[in-house]
DNA sequence: TATCTTGCTGCAAATTTAGACAAAAGCTTT
DNA sequence: AAAGCTTTTGTCTAAATTTGCAGCAAGATA
């Protein structure tokens, strides 16, 4: 059918040596600049194209980088969050511009992915993107740190977790969010979303909700608040909790937009209007959230950012240039839910 | 930091030649089971893990696949279309379960991507996942199988397109909503999708609803078709220009899920109710389609099964086995827009 | 003329693994 | 005991590239 061309035939061809046409096709300054050219038009004519293995083999280094998504245990089999699919598209592209393959790969948190990739010389690096329970995961990012290992993560900046993490600000997120709310006149508040123990993301949106109310002087000892794991189904029920007391909220701050998406369905059958009897506000932008009745007002992580700093912070330490946790400001998106839209 | 070991580091620590390492490590039945236990002992205890490049290269392949992503043209920078990131989800887990390592990567049809991969020895074989107009890359089709490279395809079965396909049955997914409608007695119908020239997809969903309609005789001269592409924005104006008639229709049938989106939001700012005065219809299940008030009925895709029946494909062919195409059903999701749910 | 640059090119080593072939050892068979 | 077979291991080479070092021609300097 074909035989695939090697260095050697483009030599012979050009009458020069093996090596010349490697430095040459390298762009090399060393080889003259007529000789580089014509080994390049002989190497397209060929169709030529450099073995990335033998070349990496070589090289001791891929120039791939593998991202490692962990899943989100809450969700469905066939679904991924719609915020890390996001990520991922990001992450690509700025991939491709820094002129690295991406090796995709989904993991369970128990699996044996600390040493596959960068032992075997298939990534240079590793970007480790997940969501929930960090604390399942912490020796093996020791483990990673203590191979040599380059990766960075998504997430905020943890005094326990080794390595770099790039994040978005959640506290300020939820500070911003809830002041939004409380500048609309919005008095009696209610949290619902996980703020114990799994998520460290909504625990920080937690703080920033609690903060601003406090400073607001509009924090009760009986402010509600709801535990909710991320779905739909988790605000339905406790929007329906709350709708149970004798003076509900006013305003209610979900810890995601899933969560909010359950709540504004459980708000359509009661006898309370969006926004004009009660704000919803959620977190994380997620497409749906524009779509629904009312559009709803919420936090907006800069994905396309977040990808780029990933990359390129795990560039710098693939090249041990020094590299620092960043975290990246929230956005309030506004729309319908929480009243101040048109 | 690290010296990573090799096989004969493996091999000398056992007292045993660096072939015999290989056999061992590759569970060979040549090698004595207790001389094979200890090796991988030995391999564990070092942390060894064989250099995928230095084993790629000597097996000239690469257990890794690439999946080429073509950009929605219409959409922006920064998202993807939903439909095609549920295929990467699946995609991905697909190609984990064959122990093939998957690389991702974002392509304009106008790049040079018809060489780059497997030539490269990069991946053994390639899937390709794009939408919009083939006529652009018919020719670099033409290019890979001239090739000889090994490659799948998202998409309806085209004789005008060389390679094998994967798709969706969009004809009768067209057929089947169509049927619905009729069943719950509308007889005025509107299409609204760019039914000519650049998806093809579009174009068999649309004569499926042709077909049902003339079955049912309700086919006019006059049953309107607006041309829209793929956009929530095409979809606002298609249907204002439908709502200019002197009698609207009362069954919308749109070829896609984000047309549907569109139509919904002008006609909130109608006089028709959805169902009561109007059913609207979409395609391809797109996460937000559950969330609309009303939701939306629509034809899903089973993206699960999709993204194993492509990468099983791309592995006979790789394996030189015969590889046929294959058009999978579409299923019908009913949902409050089309007035038969409760 | 001898030596020293300078700019370019070639040689050969290095990278790690897999597999063809060879070889040794042990056993059976005639 | 010689020959033949099986089982297991070792030797050696090929896979395709990159790169340090050596070398070479030509011009410059002493």
């Amino acid at each position: 059918m074909k035989e695939k061309a090697t260095s050697f035939d483009i030599a012979h061809k050009a009458g020069v040596s093996q090596s010349t046409v490697s430095r040459a096709l390298s762009n090399s300054p060393l080889v003259n600049k007529e000789t580089r050219e014509r080994i390049q038009r002989i190497a397209r004519e060929l169709n030529y194209k450099v073995d990335k293995n033998a070349s990496n083999l070589r090289k001791q280094k891929s120039s791939t980088i593998a991202l490692l998504l962990f899943e989100d245990p809450t969700s469905d089999d066939s679904m991924i969050n719609p915020f890390f699919l996001s990520m991922l598209g990001s992450i690509t592209r700025a991939c491709a511009s820094a002129r690295y393959d991406l090796l995709v790969s989904f993991q369970n948190l128990e699996d044996d992915w600390h040493a596959e990739y960068e032992d075997s010389n298939k990534a240079d690096g590793i970007i480790l993107l997940g969501y929930g329970d960090y604390t399942t995961y912490r020796t093996k990012l020791s483990q990673l740190e203590e191979q040599g290992t380059h990766f960075v993560r998504w997430g905020a900046h943890d005094e326990e977790h080794p390595g770099i993490s790039i994040g978005c600000d959640n506290y300020q997120g939820g500070y911003d969010i809830t002041r939004h709310l409380l500048s609309l006149g919005r008095k009696r508040f209610a949290f619902v979303g996980d703020a114990g123990g799994h998520a460290p993301e909504f625990m920080a949106r937690h703080q920033g909700y609690l903060d601003a109310l406090s400073k607001a002087g509009v924090l009760k000892e009986d402010t509600p608040r709801i535990d909710a794991i991320s779905t739909e189904e988790a605000g339905v029920e406790a929007m329906q909790t709350l709708l149970k007391m004798q003076t509900p909220p006013d305003a209610v701050v979900c810890a995601s937009d899933s969560i909010a998406m359950g709540v504004l369905k459980a708000l359509r059958y009661s006898d309370l209007r969006v926004p004009e009897d009660i704000a919803v506000v959620g977190y994380d932008n997620i497409p749906v959230s524009a779509f629904t009745t009312p559009s709803l007002t919420t936090v907006q992580q800069n994905t396309k950012l977040a990808g780029e700093l990933l990359v390129n912070a795990l560039l710098d330490a693939i090249n041990n240039k020094p590299v620092e946790d960043y975290l990246m400001p929230a956005e309030l998106i506004i729309r319908q839910s929480c009243g101040s839209a048109e």
